[in-house]
DNA sequence: ACATTGACCTGAGAGC
DNA sequence: TGCTCTCAGGTCAATG
């Protein structure tokens, strides 16, 4: 799931759900994905406290208290928010649940323990420290901005496009959609690219993230001509009808189709 | 500076 | 039905 488009959706349903609720208690605290405070300092800092604001930047969702700064978000690869009408009803994997005063509740929930929450005073803070780069969707990232990011550095278009460091949101799944519509075969390397190229790729970045929120990151609900639902080896392509390749490429399995990637 | 590998976790699905 | 193996939308550290 959360890759930008899904944390952008995440964000959106916070917002939607949860805002303006003052928060009662902090419960089922796992340990393991908190990662810079105790428990306890999280009960402590949020009890009678309420989510205001919400902001996202590449996959890290951030949400502004009233009182101490922000509770930042990382889903991992298997995380959601669920806000739950009905008390006592949550999921299993729910590692973290915020109780609302009314008694509704929002739940962090995480299969996969691989996401994780912070606290933090500075949003821009946090990202420094995290190392990450421009948005994917920032407003003011074209082609010569997306050229300039990729500068000094060799390696392959698609980890290149999967670095935080370099551009943030953009994951395993949506490299290999904007290849695709890009019409550029992931393991071209970055200094063989060309302005065309950066170009093409500025778009269809922009066009395919922006295709996904609009259809609530739901592959099934993404246009006929996308990769997504056919991201499968053997599968057939929706634009040339030929078949569907899989390879590594820096460690994760990159889907294509040879016929419209060169 | 890059790619690769393994670690972190848990569950689904495939193959036997 | 049950076991084992492999793989999964992410990141981090160690190694080559």
């Amino acid at each position: 799931m959360p890759e930008l488009p899904d944390v952008e959706i995440m964000r959106r349903y916070m917002e939607r759900t949860s805002l303006y609720q003052p928060i009662s208690d902090v419960v089922r605290l796992n340990e393991d994905v908190l990662r810079n405070l105790s428990a306890d300092r999280l009960k402590g800092t949020l009890a009678g406290s309420q989510f205001e604001q919400t902001l996202r930047h590449g996959k890290y969702l951030f949400a502004r208290t009233n009182t101490k700064g922000w509770v930042v978000f990382h889903f991992g690869m298997t995380g959601y928010l669920e806000y739950h009408e009905e008390k006592g009803k949550t999921h299993r994997h729910t590692r973290v649940e915020f109780i609302f005063q009314n008694g509704r509740g929002l739940s962090f929930i995480l299969q996969r323990k691989l996401g994780g929450l912070w606290l933090t005073e500075s949003v821009a803070g946090f990202m420094e420290k995290q190392g990450l780069g421009p948005d994917a969707l920032d407003g003011k990232l074209g082609s010569d901005e997306l050229k300039g990011v990729a500068q000094n550095t060799g390696g392959s278009v698609k980890s290149f496009l999967m670095n935080q460091k370099r551009i943030a949101g953009i994951g395993n799944v949506y490299s290999d959609e904007i290849l695709f519509q890009t019409g550029i075969l992931p393991w071209t390397l970055t200094e063989n690219i060309y302005s065309e190229g950066w170009q093409k790729l500025a778009t269809k970045t922009r066009e395919v993230l922006e295709t996904a929120i609009e259809r609530g990151a739901d592959p099934g609900e993404m246009p006929g001509s996308y990769l997504l639902p056919h991201r499968r080896e053997g599968d057939i392509c929706p634009r040339c009808k030929g078949e569907i390749s899989a390879a590594k490429i820096s460690g994760r399995t990159a889907y294509f189709c040879t016929g419209c990637q060169s």
